[in-house]
Formats: C-alpha cells, sequence, structure tokens
DNA sequence: CTTAATTTTTAGACAAGCCAAAATAAATAT
DNA sequence: ATATTTATTTTGGCTTGTCTAAAAATTAAG
C-alpha cells in the first residue's frame, strides 16, 4: 500500500499545512523532515503520481482530499498510542512521542477503532492535542497561546506544541502540567520573557517557551 | 541497529532449527520466507558479517548467541502483542497473528516490559505457545500430538502449532478451543483420520489437521 | 565411480529512498 | 530592467532488499 516514508511525509505535510489552500515548499519540507531537499522533490513527485497532493513544480504541494485523509489516519494512530502508552502503561508525556512515531505505522483499522474503544474514546491526547475521530473529524482546541495574555491574566494549560522529550523535560522540571492553572505576574520587555504564578510556584520562562503553552 | 528484515530472517532460522546445531538450509528458508533462494544467500552473508548466524557455504547457518538472543525477543514481542490484542482487544485468536507480525518490529525494550506487566505476566499465547521472559528464558510446551494418541485416549487442547486464519477458521467452526478436552474415538487406517469426540460434538479430522493439535 | 539431479551461489538488474553537486528557475535588490 | 541571491530541480551515485538466469558445488542414482 503505502510505504512509512510516504506516510511520514504526509503527515508533515498536513502538519505545516496552516490552511488547506497553502502550499509547503520543498525547503520547509526538508528542514521539518531532517532532510535533503532533492529527497523532497523526489517524493512530491511521487505522491502527486499518487493522486495524495496538487504538486506545481517549484511552488509547493498542498493535500488532495485523498492525502488528507491519510495525513489524519496517522494523526490519528499517533495520537491514540500516545494516549494508550501514558494511560494504560503508565508512560509519562516526553517518553511516548517516539515510540508513537513507530506505532503509527502499524496499518490495521479494526486494531486503531478497537484501541480507541479500549481508551474510552479519548477526545485529547497527552500533550492535550485532539484526536481526530474514525470519519476524521477533529476538533479544534481554542486555546490561546501564554505570550498573548496580559499581566494579571490568567488561565489553564490546556495544550502543549511542542512534544519533544526535551522540551516536556523542562516543563516537568518547573512543574508544569496540563490543567494547572497559570497567571502571569510580569513580562520583562527587552527579552519578552515572562513571570509566572503556578498556585505554588513562580517561575520565568522564555519567550521561545511560552510560544509553545497555550492556555483557556 | 538492525531492519525488519533482517529481524524477519532471524525469527524464521530460529523456528527452523530443532536443535541449536541444526544448521538451516537456503531452500529451507527460501520456503518459509516466500522468497527467493539467491536472496536467502544473499542474507545469510550479511547476517554472517553481523555475527548474527554462523554460515557456512553450501550448508546453511546456525544462530549465534546473540542471534539467538534477537530472535527470541522477536518471538517474545509477538506472542506479548497477540495476547494483548486477544485480551485486551477483544479479538479472537485467528485475528491476530499478521498484526502481530506488524507489532513486533517496534523498537523500545521498555515497552515491551511495560506491556506483559500490563497482561499480567502471561505465560502463554493466544495460541498456548510459551512467552519468552525479559531474560530470554523459554518454557518447553510438553504437550503431545493428537496423531500420537491412541483409541480412547484422551487429553485437553493446549497448543496449536498453525497460527494461521485459515487453520484457526477450521478450529472454530468446529468448534474447538485451547482448554477443549478431546477423546479419540476411532481412527480410519487408510488415511490416519481421526474421529474424536469434544464433550459435546463428534469429528472426524485430516492427519494434516491433527499433526497440529497438541494435548496435555 | 561416474553421470544426473538438486541445491546453492554468483552475476547482472531493478525499485525505493536517500545524498551531494550542478543546473535552472524564481525572488529580491539595485 | 538587470544583476544577484535564494529556492528548486536535475543528475549521477549509493544502500538495501529483491528477482531471474547462469554457473558451480553437492547429493543421489545407476
Ligand atoms: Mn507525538
Ligand atoms: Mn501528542
Ligand atoms: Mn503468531
Ligand atoms: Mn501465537
Amino acid at each position: 500500500m503505502h510505504s512509512q516514508a510516504e506516510e511520514n511525509y504526509l503527515k508533515a505535510i498536513y502538519s505545516l499545512q496552516n490552511n488547506p489552500r497553502q502550499e509547503v515548499s520543498t525547503t520547509a519540507m526538508a528542514d521539518k523532515m531532517q532532510t535533503n531537499a532533492s529527497s523532497v522533490t523526489e517524493m512530491f513527485r511521487k505522491l502527486a503520481g499518487k493522486d495524495l497532493v496538487h504538486y506545481r513544480k517549484y511552488r509547493g504541494v498542498q493535500l488532495t482530499r485523498q492525502g488528507k485523509t491519510m495525513a489524519i489516519s496517522m494523526v490519528r494512530k499517533h495520537r491514540l498510542w500516545e494516549t494508550f502508552l501514558v494511560e494504560k502503561l503508565n508512560f509519562s508525556w516526553e517518553e511516548v512521542h517516539d515510540i508513537a512515531e513507530q506505532l503509527e505505522h502499524i496499518q490495521s483499522e479494526v486494531l486503531t477503532d478497537r484501541l480507541e474503544h479500549f481508551l474510552g474514546y479519548p477526545k485529547y491526547d497527552p500533550h492535550g492535542d485532539p484526536i481526530p475521530s474514525s470519519k476524521g473529524e477533529l476538533l479544534k482546541v481554542k486555546g490561546k497561546r501564554l505570550t498573548e495574555l496580559k499581566i494579571e491574566e490568567e488561565g489553564v494549560l490546556i495544550n502543549v506544541k511542542d512534544s519533544s522529550e526535551e522540551f516536556l523535560k523542562y516543563l516537568n522540571k518547573k512543574n508544569l502540567g496540563l490543567g494547572d492553572r497559570i497567571k502571569v505576574i510580569a513580562i520583562e520587555p527587552f527579552d519578552k520573557s515572562i513571570k509566572i504564578d503556578n498556585n505554588t510556584q513562580e517561575h520565568v520562562i522564555s519567550e521561545q517557551i511560552a510560544k509553545n503553552l497555550y492556555l483557556k
């Protein structure tokens, strides 16, 4: 059917496409996939040949209906497996992404659906990302970035946009997790770092970090 | 590390090696792997280069200590995943083998160990095959073949040696499953087919089928 | 023991993915 | 509008795993 390489490309295109009309460029992909621009061009042509993307030379690609369906299916599997690992096997949220990168390629529709049932139809994965339904429907997370809050404003952390081990370990160290109520105490104008109150402790976090935290 | 192809070859060599001294031939492998003899030769050389097998030209291969460890690790993962699929996701025993063929290639030692813990350290998989421990220890199933029983002898079905969907669906149709008490009523000398009593029903099964059923 | 049949290896090719360097198109600056 | 910079594609080559056909070794038969 489709190779793992193809699946990974589709997923990456999906995550880079902010709106369905936007074309994803060769370099953006090469950057995301940690690979060579020429490799990306070749894969673009291949995916176009399979009607998974629309490809215009020198312009980039956008997902076809079919390609989008595939991409969302990958996201669904990835997030269901992450949820399984945390909820059932007691992994912590920073350990699951890499394993899910492998598990998402297991090909069995019925397995995915049974897993979802076993997990009790979770709406969000361990990082607060919404889990697409078997029909490909996807809730929109309506939180706002921590960087958008003003002083004295507060909210609950509902989503992290970076699932890397390094980032999540940083949050662990600062005792920050999903569901925490966070209040902005001060904003340093020079570097836009933010002093926050986490109910129990105060921390100063960089803009870089804050950009990846979504609150409601 | 190791490719899926390498892992599959090691597992196949392990299953063809009746005793650790026995050399597995190129054609036996080609037959098992549904591939070409020349492909097998090339993989034998490659595995020998990685010290996973001892290879003597024109003689065949046997697993090295290292190769055996790898092979048993694959078997362990395969059987744990099959158990998961049946015990937790309510698959039936004929549906799990092909999915486990994919899942066994997921690389994460800690995942395997956590899965085993989650399943409560099962000793046997859904087909009655023993599950190797994390140290590679493996119980020996000490059942005897149904074909070895004499008339009026009986036993409990504890293991099936064929995990293919077709074979297991046949057993389902005859209402035969692990744990069933089976008694030999008659043996047809001409084709060695066996009439059995399953407590509730009587069936005639071919020698071909009977060879794959192990009783205690 | 010598020939015939079978098994195994070698040789030459091919597809999938990848990369580095060269060529070309597009975007930007002057 | 032209020159320069940047992005993209093309070209040639490499690795893994596969296949078919031919050659060589082993085994079986007479
Ligand atoms: Mn993830
Ligand atoms: Mn996630
Ligand atoms: Mn199996
Ligand atoms: Mn099994």
